[in-house]
DNA sequence: ACCTGAACACCGTTCAAGT
DNA sequence: ACCTGAACACCGTTCAAGT
């Protein structure tokens, strides 16, 4: 009945290379190697050609499309992610460590944060996150649907917080970050609503690193203490 | 010191067009539009500029490049969220309120979902947005930083949950949606796991809707909690 | 003040052809 | 089995030139 199948990399069959040609995992390497210095903008299947000494259109025999092989980087991110026993450190802690993780994991290669929540998340590295995620909220004691739904709601977060938290280390990376001239922005924007610039900190723009960290542990502990309420019989 | 100033249309001065031509109103609902029937990767200058019978690069007349096109447009979608009025409704009521619209808003501009995050949100829209936000939790009873931290985490939250949903609208949305393919790739993607497998509730993909709607709620609930509790004495 | 078309430097992808 | 180059149908943006 389906008009195209659901398609992803990790459901199509790969090319069984007996040994010669390139693999996917240099190709893949490479690719991730090029998004971290260039940025999703800067990975073009051209370049991508060029820097494996390739012809800009030889990938295609390895991926069908740009989007596999993104779908295929991306999965390296998840690789990264440290996911502790709950059994050790129990789960409050534990689904701290994880979420602490995966926005530093998120933050250093910047380009993952445009892929997140867009691309299936099928990979085994993927996988094996989702899988130990499962039982950390388990372990926690919650049950049936709710041990995905906690899971969801906690990844909601992280990536809610981290993507805005790329945009700005883009913008503010390659220049010398100054605080009033930022200050003076928001003054300028938000002009029309004169309460709110009163109650406003404006010190929030004197170390917005610092804030940022603040802010994200702010809302994961919220979120946490929520979340054990749950649990509560 | 900087090396580039910081860039959006919010704080360029907009040309100051007497009456002739064309207006940045027709040209940003054009923008809408085509979005929305298109999607972002539908939106290309050559299409807009035909579409308002005008040559292909005259909109660069009136906008610096097209992310400031889209910073315009973005802005349009801030306009169609609600935020009541916490005196009337309480904090609570009020917060959950605007998560509904948020996610309500978004999943109807699909296109929004990649630009949330990523583009500054200083249009006058947004900045409407923030300050009855503001609002919301001052009235709640913070203070200070965490007035603003309770506002990220808030959005945070709605954004991150909802932005895989579009991806998903998106690739099951033109096809007819069949739970048991759904089933069959998410089995296969997890083999090496089995003891996930063997916990996971399949039910899950029997109406996707519905169980993302539930788990919406299931995040929502527990984020307030979790907000509630910072206000405790 | 506003609009145009040609041109530049890119894209992803297809495909017939090579080895 | 693997790789290639040419070709197609696109992009965003610049710029000299028009009115």
């Amino acid at each position: 009945m389906s008009s195209k199948p659901f398609s992803s990399v990790w459901v199509r069959e790969p090319r069984k290379s007996a040994a010669p040609g390139r693999t996917r995992e240099e190709i893949v390497a490479a690719a991730v190697e090029l998004l971290d210095q260039e940025g999703l903008g800067g990975l073009s299947m051209r370049k991508l050609g060029a820097k494996l000494d390739a012809g800009a259109t030889s990938l295609y025999w390895y991926v069908a499309h740009k989007d596999e092989l993104l779908e295929l980087a991306y999965d390296e991110v998840w690789a990264e992610m440290t996911v502790p026993d709950p059994d050790e450190v129990g789960w409050r802690d534990a689904t701290s460590v994880l979420a602490y993780s995966m926005r530093e994991v998120i933050l250093r290669h910047p380009w993952s944060g445009d892929l997140i929540g867009r691309l299936p998340a099928l990979g085994p590295h993927a996988m094996r996150v989702a899988d130990r995620m499962r039982r950390m909220f388990k372990a926690a004691g919650f049950k049936g649907f709710d041990v995905d739904f906690a899971g969801s709601t906690l990844t909601a977060y992280v990536f809610g917080m981290t993507i805005p938290e790329i945009a700005w280390n883009a913008t503010m990376g390659d220049r010398d970050y100054d605080a009033d001239e930022m200050r003076a922005t928001v003054r300028k924007a938000a002009a029309a609503h004169p309460e709110m610039l009163e109650s406003i900190d404006m010190d929030v723009y004197d170390d917005p690193d610092a804030i940022r960290a603040l802010c994200f542990d702010f809302g994961l502990v919220s979120l946490l203490d929520g979340l054990e309420r749950r649990l509560a019989p």
